[in-house]
DNA sequence: TTGTACGCGTTATCAT
DNA sequence: ATGATAACGCGTACAA
């Protein structure tokens, strides 16, 4: 059975509500009957009861985080970041993955569960839930992407000026012919990144030709396909650039099997530097994405934002990537 | 603010009864005034309050998932697995990452926000505070490990038979001298692997030289280190196994930089099947560990347990592992 | 079939 | 410095 504050106030002969306060330490309580009621609460062996706390004080001390595709290793130094600004912060998260396109039915569990705000790893331009909670002024933060039309609160990647480099890079190391790996329409980050490619091109005056563009939905498999189709070009494309490094691994999947070596014959570009593209005989150029510290930055931002509500200028933060040139490029260091 | 129960009766001409009635379909409840409150609660966006509603229920249809380092993507899945059962059976997860070696904190934490049973994902056997909760009939289930003295309900592999026939195929290959990276000695699973590779080589008529086995941590820097001085012995070890694949992945990346080769200079195997010993240039042979099938089994065990307490029998679930043979160890298909 | 009254465990307000 | 009282939002036994 649950020890509650009543019992507590029974065995040090005072009221509850004298406990609530020496246990919260506010208003006045004298030290001596503090100890009493310490010593009763530590012998029953008290746990608050955080619900209950939750309903009076109108505030459950609790997040939401909303990811996309939990067993995608991508998102976990994410969600580790922002475990651990939360838990530093005296929040506890609550963990549901965003697997519809519209999120309705995560969002409305996290309300009822009365999370003070909500933390979207994902969100998809068609997600009109996050809108909604948005315009009725509740707390919410975006990770990685932003959603057009709306200014949200949001921790991104300036993915533009990340493809623009990696592009630029591999131009500079002679490549005229780029075959482009997209990730997904609804995905902001995807169509930054494809317009970071192309101004690169642009710049460059190279002219983009359609072809040369396939979609892989931000998945290894579609990597794999999206090389597929790229390679069987004639020209090949001397090089590829994917949305991110999942699809980049896919795509050397493809190169590899069917023994085309990387970079001699095909150089390789991804995004988001992911373990995997460091290991050796992988070595993926790509573009380094903070993942730990987007977490935790959009972790302090929610709070914020629960903490001080209303003073709400959009807080956009943006943080910068940083090109991470490997072997797969074939640029000799 | 938020709309209660109140004022969908207000609304409606009844009391706030009979809305907790009709919107939980107990009770009875004549099907026009259902409508009436049905209709009232749409119009009003009616969302109700689950704390409220745990508090009086007492039961929070909560559960508490501890993962140690949430950010090493050997989790991922199991948390995935974990989400997906427990959205499906209409509980929501809190997620904490067990950085402590008690796990003091995290469980407080948990308990004080009155989580229905708690998932643990990799309990080290210094872990007191789990043997507390146990003791009090409190619903818990391990992953991966098992607490030794005690009989806790888990969802485990076997790890004994499956370092055995690893350890096994490696031996049939032709390997006498193997080098042993082992995990951390707070994991029965750690132990369990050894174990089994001992057997192995014993079976063999093959006796283990002490300095043939390094600790690694389970990291992979602590694979990468242990490999250092693995390989430094004369003669030189052909082949090592680590006891997860992390470990074998720093082992390799120590092969690969002193110019080995893998598997002709020195063969590798790991546990896990992670993501990455799959692809082209890695292709690690190893023993897969069915992770999201683990997270799975024990969301539903735990929830058993929540919801028929008392009939305990303690369940050990017992996962086979499954040899994945790949170019590393050096066999030809 | 519906309403009344109380309790879940806690905190906050207002007396004392 | 402490205690009585009400309230947070909901569920339920009991009465009507």
């Amino acid at each position: 059975m649950q020890v509650t504050i009543k019992e507590i106030a029974a065995a040090a002969g005072v009221s509850p509500s004298t406990v609530s306060r020496a246990l919260g330490n506010k208003g006045y309580v004298k030290s001596e009957t503090m100890e009493r009621i310490r010593a009763a609460a530590a012998a029953l062996g008290y746990r608050p009861n955080a619900l209950a706390r939750s309903l009076v004080r109108r505030k459950s001390n609790t997040i939401g985080l909303i990811i996309p595709e939990i067993e995608n290793p991508f998102y976990s130094e994410i969600i580790s970041g922002v475990e651990r600004v939360a838990t530093k912060r005296g929040y506890s998260i609550i963990l549901v993955s965003g697997y519809s396109e519209t999120g309705e039915a995560e969002v409305k569990t996290l309300l009822e569960r009365q999370v003070d705000g909500i933390i979207h790893g994902g969100a998809y331009t068609t997600n009109t839930t996050i809108f909604r909670l948005k315009a009725e002024g509740f707390p919410v933060v975006l990770l990685g992407r932003r959603l057009p039309g709306v200014e949200t609160d949001c921790v991104i990647v300036n993915d533009r000026l990340a493809a623009y480099q990696l592009t630029n890079h591999f131009i500079k190391l002679g490549h005229r012919r780029l075959g482009y790996i997209f990730g997904k329409d609804e995905s902001t980050g995807s169509s930054e990144k494809f317009a970071g490619f192309r101004q690169a091109l642009a710049d460059a005056g190279i002219e983009l030709e359609p072809q040369l563009v396939e979609k892989g939905n931000l998945q290894f498999e579609g990597g794999y396909r999206a090389a597929q189709k790229l390679l069987a070009l004639s020209p090949r494309p001397t090089a590829l650039i994917a949305g991110n490094d999942f699809m980049a691994l896919g795509a050397r999947q493809y190169v590899c099997e069917i023994g085309l070596r990387i970079p001699a014959d095909v150089a390789l570009g991804g995004f988001d530097d992911i373990l995997w593209s460091s290991i050796q005989g992988v070595e993926l150029t790509t573009v380094a994405v903070p993942r730990y510290k987007m977490g935790a930055m959009g972790a302090e931002l929610l709070i914020k934002k629960i903490e001080k509500p209303g003073q709400g200028e959009v807080e956009q933060i943006v943080l910068e990537p940083k090109l991470i040139i490997r072997r797969s490029c074939g640029y000799q260091g």
